[in-house]
RNA sequence: GGCGGCAUACCCAAGUGGUAAGGGAGCGGUCUGCAAAACCGUUAUUCACCGGUUCAAAUCCGGUUGCCGCCUCCA
């Protein structure tokens, strides 16, 4: 495609991107609850609109993305008077709720990091925004669209229906919801319809996460922060919103809906509260769901690790990355030991084609031009651009990537070689390539910082390996495999080549 | 029950009207003291099943079967 397409879970169509003020785009992304580490899921929807991110950069385009932090617990069950999550994180291990919220967030901010995930332009926490979170409830309820009872404020979701229409995200009818929810409307309730829900709930004693309100001493709801902080840095109508699919009912339902009960404009305008709204998919694991409620969820500090019973090694940060951009971000995509390690692998040899890529002089390989590597490699951008066109297909663009490997191979193999491209085809083709796997799709970080320790190491296996090929030209391969063995117990792997001999330390 | 998605080789996975991408694994080969790695080549006449539309369908329509998600906290 030559322009860019996204599919919208709004229309349930592709369609063309156009910001509502170019060159600006807002994106705002629902981010994590931190009441404890981050699993595979929360690495998937980050991942996928940091490619959003990233190309709409690449593009142009003057982004701000905002992420939340949900650092207000809720409450485990709407039902219950009990504590959040947050507050129950923090009794287990007796921390301040603030300071659980701190230590998983902090957490989740060096995950992310280890995935290659550029920081959001802005991540607003909920507790950082509760007087305007007061303020818009207010305003809900000045409009008629919300009622008080016992100082919890819910959201009325038949009084919007009439003027609205509630459900336009998700595709569901009020009518539907109350037939089939009336018999699980129990008698304790203090919500009039069963869809209604919680804009502000009054705490209960036990409940220690609480702010001062005009109706209560209590918490707001779970929806309310993502329409306040959203409007409050992107405006009442701004360009994407994103998430993970679970999230679309009954989460961003309610926010469109908090958004026209605010904003008053609405979708008779075109308008609910963001022009495109766009969700990844879910993570399986041998076909099963991952989720907290399942047990399943492996958290991404044990992938790192290796520590998890359903785990055979440890997965590099970029590994998952990788493995979670080889598919598209709205089809599930499935986890097993078997499919990293084939991402791994894959991972390699692209690594390997990358620092071969560095090596290669485009003079030296100019003497005759072969017109298929040459249409490969000045086809690239372009083919990789109408992949990322087409609602950032990271999967094809990767593709793309592979099928310019083998030529690459080609150009580094042997300098007495008839392949050849024109230097100029390369050099674009090499700035690319890099542009491509580093910035947009955040592969960069693949290998691992330097430090002083490196440049030791580097130092030390400079000296064995060359007393090693001292050994195998005297045809001492006692020594030479000794050394190599040796070695190979300490988890540094030689490889002997022509040109000498590599080493890499095993992961 | 309501809403939605998926079913493509041994595994993962693209592909939504023009005659099956890519990765891994397997197999064959090159290289190599050996090993490992790397590189080259190769692997689905066929896309769950049945019917229909079309010159043409994995792709569109109808039906069947199976799996999954949301509807309750969840990315």
């Amino acid at each position: 495609m030559d322009a860019l397409h996204v599919y919208n879970s709004l229309t349930r169509r592709k369609e063309r991107f156009e910001p509502i003020n170019p060159p600006f785009v807002g994106m705002y992304v629902c981010g994590p609850t931190v009441y404890g580490n981050a699993h595979l899921g929360h690495a998937r929807s980050a991942i996928t609109f940091d490619i959003v991110f990233r190309y709409l950069k690449a593009s142009g385009y003057q982004v701000r993305y905002v992420r939340n932090v949900t650092d207000v617990g809720h409450l485990e069950n709407d039902a219950d008077e009990g504590e959040s999550k947050v507050e129950k994180q923090a009794r287990i291990q007796q921390l301040e709720p603030m300071e659980v919220a701190q230590l998983y967030f902090n957490n989740y901010i060096e995950d992310m990091a280890a995935l290659g995930m550029l920081r959001p332009s802005i991540e607003p926490r909920a507790t950082g925004h509760i007087l305007e979170q007061i303020e818009v409830i207010q305003q809900i309820l000045d409009h008629g669209y919300a009622y008080e009872v016992n100082g919890s404020i819910y959201f009325d979701v038949p009084a919007y229906n009439k003027d609205f229409s509630y459900g336009i995200l998700s595709g569901r009818d009020l009518d539907n919801m109350l037939a089939e929810s009336r018999d699980n409307l129990e008698g304790g309730s203090e919500k009039r319809h069963p869809a209604d829900f919680a804009l502000w709930k009054k705490a209960s004693p036990s409940h220690i996460m609480r702010w001062n309100s005009p109706w209560s001493v209590g918490f707001p709801g779970w929806h309310i922060e993502c329409t306040v902080m959203s409007t409050k840095y992107l405006g009442e109508w701004y360009d994407i919103h994103g998430g993970g699919m679970d999230l679309l009912f009954p989460h961003h339902e309610a926010e469109i809906a908090q958004s026209n009960a605010c904003n008053l404009h609405g979708h008779a305008h075109g308008k609910n509260e963001a022009k495109y709204w766009l969700h990844n998919n879910m993570i399986t694991y041998e076909g099963q769901k991952m989720g907290k409620s399942l047990g399943n969820a492996i958290g991404l500090r044990e992938f790192f690790s290796g520590d998890h019973p359903l785990l055979e090694q440890p997965y590099a940060p970029m590994t998952i990355r990788f493995f979670i951009l080889q598919a598209h971000y709205r089809s599930t995509v499935d986890f097993s030991n078997a499919a990293l390690q084939a991402a791994e692998r894959g991972l390699q040899r692209m690594g390997e084609g990358l620092k071969r890529l560095a090596g290669i002089d485009p003079q030296a390989r100019a003497v005759a031009v072969n017109p298929e590597l040459e249409q490969n490699l000045a086809s690239f951008r372009a083919d990789v651009t109408a992949h990322m066109n087409d609602d950032f297909n990271t999967a094809k663009a990767i593709a793309r990537m592979y099928e310019a490997l083998p030529v690459i191979n080609q150009l580094y193999k042997d300098s007495s070689s008839t392949f050849g491209v024109s230097p100029e085809t390369f050099t674009t083709f090499r700035q690319d390539f890099l542009a491509v796997w580093q910035d947009w799709l955040g592969m960069g970080a693949t290998t691992e910082a330097a430090g002083q320790q490196e440049d030791l190491l580097d130092g030390l296996m400079g000296v064995i390996t060359e007393l090693r090929s001292q050994a195998r030209q005297a045809k001492d391969w006692a020594v030479a495999d000794q050394i190599r063995d040796r070695l190979n117990a300490l988890h540094i792997k030689l490889e002997d080549t022509p040109d000498g001999t590599d080493w890499y330390v095993e992961k």
